[in-house]
DNA sequence: CATTTACACTAGCGCTTGCTTGGTTACTCT
DNA sequence: AGAGTAACCAAGCAAGCGCTAGTGTAAATG
């Protein structure tokens, strides 16, 4: 069995886990459904992964390495000013969540699915990604750009943020850009 | 079996099932489970509910119904200010998210796995539930409290309300009502 | 008093589940 | 050519699943 490893195969495999766990969900997708979606008998399945709990776990990590990554280069690239950055930051965080949505629709709604000693592991990348925008919130804070207690502000727009999986429409007339600019003005009282 | 009845007794079988369900998922809950956390045996459930999905679609109704009834009252006795409106569709809706939050928590989490009939019925109740949300918005952004796409506007106050039910803790120091009045003074330019 | 109704029980059927076992194929590397 | 290995398959096990059938019993109803 392939401990661990990131064969390109493996890779591939996550990938499409990933979409039969957004549409069916983690508990009613069966392992003969993953392998059918694969195109492999059920029994060769547990040559690529452990059991199904790591199917889960890679799809998550898998997700959650990419927002982290995608995040830190936003950050990276763009200038110190609060705003911008504040932007840009809501920007990376919708690029990633709606490109790469099934990861992320799993991260976001079946995280509680995890045994014990993945979730644990998994909550460092987590925190990671969160200590990034706890960073951000404080410096808009500090610049006046927005104000209110800054636990519940991050809170409230992670959480309106996180919602647009259940109602964005990728072929509707608005870019994930679009819905970044528009939640910006609505928490920015200078943009009026 | 009962069919349709609201007894008592089906009313505390249906709460107990809202509390397994949040804490165990809808899936990975058992119907043996069930009827050991109500004190029976689990053919004995099936003369209360027809089946496991129609557990599942009390309990959504349930907090549906509540939902409703709680906002249109608020609505009722608030003043016509549009200002005043908001603030009382946003109380009254973190009210019934976090008293009543096991069915809500159901009924966010585990819509999808309805059946398509059950999930029809249902649909009715929401929809006239968020057109009471269409209605506040509109006339807040009409009376220029708020601006942006009333579209984009409406969805992301409800998905920052409706995502408090993943961190809000009910033992901590801030109520219901703090988080609204922060949540309106996050949206509303001119509370600066 | 006889009958119905509400609610619970026991026992288990038919099926699906995650996962294992033991073996085969195809390819690479020496 | 021979050894090693990654990838797969057929077959099936033990456990758990939703649900049904048939029965018992105490309270309400005629």
């Amino acid at each position: 069995m392939n401990v661990m490893n990131a064969s390109p195969r493996r890779k591939e495999l996550t990938r499409l886990a990933a979409q039969l766990f957004v549409q069916e969900g983690f508990d009613r997708t069966t392992v003969r459904m993953l392998a059918q979606e694969m195109g492999i008998k059920s029994g060769s399945l547990f040559h690529h992964f452990k059991d199904k709990q790591e199917i889960l776990a890679a799809v998550i990590e898998e997700g959650t390495q990419n927002a982290l990554m995608i995040a830190r280069k936003a950050l990276d690239e763009c200038a110190a000013e609060p705003e911008v950055r504040l932007r840009a930051m809501v920007r990376a965080h919708l690029e990633t969540l709606l490109t790469d949505r099934n990861a992320h629709v799993v991260a976001l709604f079946e995280w509680r699915r995890l045994d014990p000693a993945a979730s644990a592991h998994l909550s460092h990348l987590r925190d990671a990604y969160e200590a990034l925008w706890v960073d951000v919130i404080d410096d808009a804070l500090e610049a006046g750009l927005i104000h209110g207690d800054r636990f519940l502000v991050s809170r409230f727009v992670l959480g309106a943020l996180n919602w647009t999986v259940r109602w964005y429409d990728p072929n509707g007339p608005r870019s994930p850009d679009d819905l970044a600019d528009e939640l910006v003005a609505m928490i920015m009282p200078t943009s009026a």
